[in-house]
RNA sequence: CGGGGCGUGGCGCAGUUGGAUAGCGCGCUGCGUUUGGGACGCAGAGGUCGCCGGUUCGAGUCCGGCCGCCCCGACCA
């Protein structure tokens, strides 16, 4: 009872203090530090082995679907952000700027890239020449910068990781298509991956990203039903295309501007996991994605037994890691079994396994799930056919964190009818409600309730501007169906 | 940038109206006993008290000025 306060382990409770409960988990499971920059944050590798991960499953998708990795300066001449005006608009508060190299003052001052759409776009206009250079569908993985006030770990920093899809298309249905295809694979990732099931939708104009035609989303719910854009997929329609000239020669030898895409997904996701998963003892990872997927706890007393102990443990792990299963011994000397145990909670760990002398005597081990807390979640297994128990049991917490995930998050929406209602529904859930997707009325909204709009999620708007809809806050025509909420 | 708070070993803090060698918990090092849900004993290491200046016989403590950080508000993956 009186455990969660001991010491360096143990974290603020999430009912006390959701905030600093996040901020514990971050450092106390070693997955982040502040940087001696403000607002920037030193990654550290258990964090980045689960950004790796998180990569890698993006990665193979991406190329899945005929995308090629290439890279991209981080120096962007000022001018090029200046080119497009909305964009320039969206981006200018958070630049940073270089304005000297080699100790002189540069001609002309370079930013550090916030998004590439511009040099991409710059070059893109250079390799694009004929119909037949298309769909050009390139994906790089890089560091962005946008100067924030505000910052929090993984969730807002100045600087942070993502990748960043950029494509040029023929036609607009393609480029439609792919915007939209994208943000599929972005939804499958978040829900067979990180086990997080999330609600694919539109932006509203308030929302959209600055030079789109149109945003989509993927909105999460975090554990204290806040919601999180989790990753962004753009129909940037000419935009781009007439302000970079990127230009192709079709069938009939016309010269037509191209119409591309943008999407991305950063480092902003491991906040979501934490913040989707997480519970009052930690950290709790997705088996998928989890840098370490079974933790071994080798007990014993004396020399003898830990021979023997440690023996069994290398016999066991053995096959385990030969067919790919995430292993960590836990060897550390001087640490009591059971401060380790808590320890490994902490930073998430799925599956737990324990042998001890007791084990060894009935050729057995013990298992403890980490999605299900204390004597429940332990089992005793014979040591027969370790792998495949393993493996289901991995796949069982990958089931059961998405189902509770789930539960969790259709708990908490609802639909409103009237402006009141949907007052009460947003200071603690997400509220469904019929929206004009007007500027003015989601200033109002977000001033009166502190909630913005999330998005118009796909499957419950089968047409925008339906008729006879009215917005439930403002009654003008609706848009469609829009949830809002407080967000990060 | 506005409001609130804070800077003291790695972390969290205490330090009274100015007073002696700056203390406590956790962590860290060594040794021993422990080890199946956050072990214990003993012995150690580690601090220009954010920085600069001032008042004073004497400043962690008082005054002035900087710097930095955290929380709350307007922008954002």
């Amino acid at each position: 009872m009186e455990k969660s306060t001991k010491g360096s382990v143990g974290v603020t409770p999430r009912q006390e203090d959701y905030s600093r409960w996040y901020t514990d988990v971050v450092q106390k499971a070693d997955l982040a530090d502040y940087g001696p920059v403000r607002g920037c944050m030193v990654i550290k590798p258990y964090g980045y082995a689960l950004w790796e991960n998180i990569q890698g499953e993006l990665d193979k998708r991406f190329k899945a679907t005929g995308h090629q990795n290439a890279y991209f300066p981080l120096f962007i001449p000022m001018s090029f952000i200046e080119k497009e005006a909305e964009h320039v608009e969206g981006f200018a508060p958070e630049l940073a700027v270089v304005t000297h190299g080699g100790g002189k003052e540069l001609e002309e001052p370079l930013v550090v890239r916030p998004t590439s759409e511009t040099v991409i776009g710059h070059m893109f206009s250079q390799w694009i020449q004929s119909h037949r250079d298309l769909p050009l569908l390139i994906n790089q993985w890089a560091n962005v910068v946008r100067w924030e006030m505000r910052t929090r770990l993984f969730l807002r920093t100045s600087e942070f990781l993502w990748q960043e899809g950029h494509t040029a298309h023929a036609t607009q249905e393609e480029a439609v298509q792919e915007t939209l295809r994208m943000l599929d694979v972005y939804a499958d990732f978040a829900i067979n991956e990180a086990a997080i099931p999330v609600i694919k939708g539109r932006k509203s104009d308030q929302e959209r990203f600055a030079g789109a035609v149109a945003s989509y989303t993927i909105e999460a719910m975090m554990g204290n039903k806040w919601a999180l854009q989790a990753g962004t997929s753009h129909d940037l329609g000419q935009n781009f295309a007439r302000t970079f000239d990127i230009k192709y020669t079709d069938e009939k030898n016309e010269q037509q501007f191209c119409w591309t895409t943008s999407w991305g997904m950063s480092t902003r996701m491991v906040g979501a996991i934490i913040m989707a998963h997480g519970d009052d003892q930690g950290l709790r990872l997705p088996p998928r994605l989890a840098p370490i997927q079974l933790v071994v706890i080798p007990i014993y007393r004396s020399d003898e037994e830990k021979k023997n102990v440690m023996e069994a443990v290398l016999d066991i792990c053995e096959p385990l890691i030969s067919v790919g299963i995430r292993v960590k011994i836990d060897e550390r000397e001087g640490l009591t079994p059971g401060f380790k145990m808590n320890d490994w909670e902490m930073r998430g760990v799925p599956l737990r396994m324990e042998i001890g002398p007791r084990d060894l005597e009935k050729n057995s081990v013990m298992l403890a799930r980490r999605d299900v807390p204390g004597k429940e979640g332990k089992q005793a297994v014979s040591r027969d056919n370790l792998i495949p128990k393993i493996t289901r049991r991995l796949n069982l917490i990958q089931r059961n964190m998405l189902m509770q995930a789930t539960a969790f998050r259709d708990e908490n929406l609802h639909e409103a009818k009237s402006y009141d209602e949907m007052k009460k529904i947003v200071e603690d859930g997400w509220a469904l409600i019929w929206h004009c997707g007007k500027p003015e009325c989601e200033d109002r909204i977000k001033e009166e309730t502190k909630a913005t709009s999330r998005c118009f999620p796909l499957d419950k708007n089968e047409e925008w501007n339906p008729k006879g809809q009215k917005c439930t806050v403002c009654g003008e025509p609706a848009f469609g169906q829009a949830y809002f909420s407080r967000a990060y």
